[in-house]
DNA sequence: TGCGGTTAAATGAACAACCATTCATCATAT
DNA sequence: ATATGATGAATGGTTGTTCATTTAACCGCA
């Protein structure tokens, strides 16, 4: 007698109880989708041709998932976690607020760069998702813009940001600066590359945070 | 023997051949348009459900537009319009590249407040268009943003703004903070408003752009 | 080692629902 | 009368999802 099996893993329902498994295919599920909504969006793309794309029969995909909306949520969580995931390794062994925040922003501008259209699908597709997945996409957003805010609320308390700041508005001033990067390439990559547009941009961000004496802070920083 | 008649206006096919009729439709349709994709997002959004919104029958329609991609090419051109409208009404009288700009960068946010989920709308849909809509809407966004650059070309000239600027990357630093309070409202609502968000944002906004002597030059600006 | 027996995993053809688009028909104004 | 504008039911193509069937892996036992 058969006895029927089913596990929620990542919050999302699969027929499959291996985890490993389960982990396997699904990244392999992914990374086909992610590249089919990014060039033809979510609706245009079948689960047909992402089963081709990942070399899997339409059927296994529904052994991983419960439905298209489950592959899109999976695909979403993928970009989010390469962000939860670089930003770190940057910060790692950095205590000073001012350079660890830049070392976050120059991080998160080299996810983007490298993700692009994957970074682009998120604007376009989260608003597909059904209400409580759609939280669950605004709360890793929220995730990794902690990764910023931190430094910007220790940047603060030690005086080298200025105290009057709005810690969400500035933190998503640092957020969008690399966003953007992705967002306006089609147009940027006509006038400048990642490194330039760092050089123009990353000065002027955080000039727009430091307090007189933060930027003495900084400027004796960038000269050593 | 009834002639077929036809028309081109604004790019788009139309059966019907009264201008005025066809603007009056027209518009009719893409409120209700905007609302739904707004609302559902385009491929939830069906023909029978804008027909409905906008009291009218779905074969109606068709007799305005080719197919679907025109009411969604209008409804960008719509909002695409509206920042093309509104900016150049604060402009008026205003010579100072200086002043211009904030007054432009102003106007352009407020514009983006009024039509939040319109603004991300753009975001979210322009890219379903097929290549020669895409590029229309390029054209435009180019167009809007042209109304700040020449600000910017201006005030360079002028010496206020630093004459190392990359010219299109400052742009979209003022674009783009104008619509990330329409991209981000989900999160800064609670955080700020409309006004709050200006006082922290713009003057790091100008100050990343402007030179020493603009700085002297801004600040007698905002003292008188 | 080899061999039934059992279960998990994978397949892909078929189905049912959905929706953009058409068109035969009707209404209206000139 | 005639041409233009409006209607909405019908259609044809598309695609998410299911499920009957096949394949493969594993296990205990002789």
């Amino acid at each position: 007698m058969a006895v029927e099996e089913s596990t929620m893993i990542d919050e999302v329902y699969s027929q499959v109880t291996d985890p490993k498994l389960v982990r396997e295919r699904r990244s392999q599920i992914v990374a086909a989708a992610v590249k089919l909504f990014s060039e033809e969006g979510y609706y245009r793309t079948t689960i047909q041709k992402i089963a081709r794309e990942a070399r899997v029969s339409p059927g296994l995909i529904y052994q991983y998932v419960k439905d298209k909306d489950d592959v899109l949520y999976l695909s979403l969580k993928d970009i989010m976690d390469s962000y939860c995931h670089e930003i770190p390794l940057a910060q790692a062994g950095i205590g000073d607020p001012v350079a660890r925040l830049e070392a976050s922003v120059r991080a998160y501008c080299k996810v983007v760069d490298q993700r692009k259209t994957a970074t682009v699908l998120a604007y376009r597709t989260s608003a597909l998702l059904p209400q409580q997945r759609r939280e669950a996409v605004k709360a890793m957003e929220l995730k990794s813009n902690q990764l910023l805010s931190e430094c910007i609320s220790q940047g603060i308390e030690a005086g080298y940001f200025s105290p009057e700041l709005n810690i969400e508005i500035a933190t998503y001033q640092c957020v969008m600066f690399c966003h953007t990067w992705a967002l306006k390439y089609w147009r940027l990559k006509a006038y400048c590359n990642l490194d330039q547009y760092l050089q123009q941009g990353l000065p002027s961000l955080l000039n727009a945070l430091l307090s007189a004496a933060g930027r003495d802070h900084y400027d004796r920083l960038i000269t050593t």
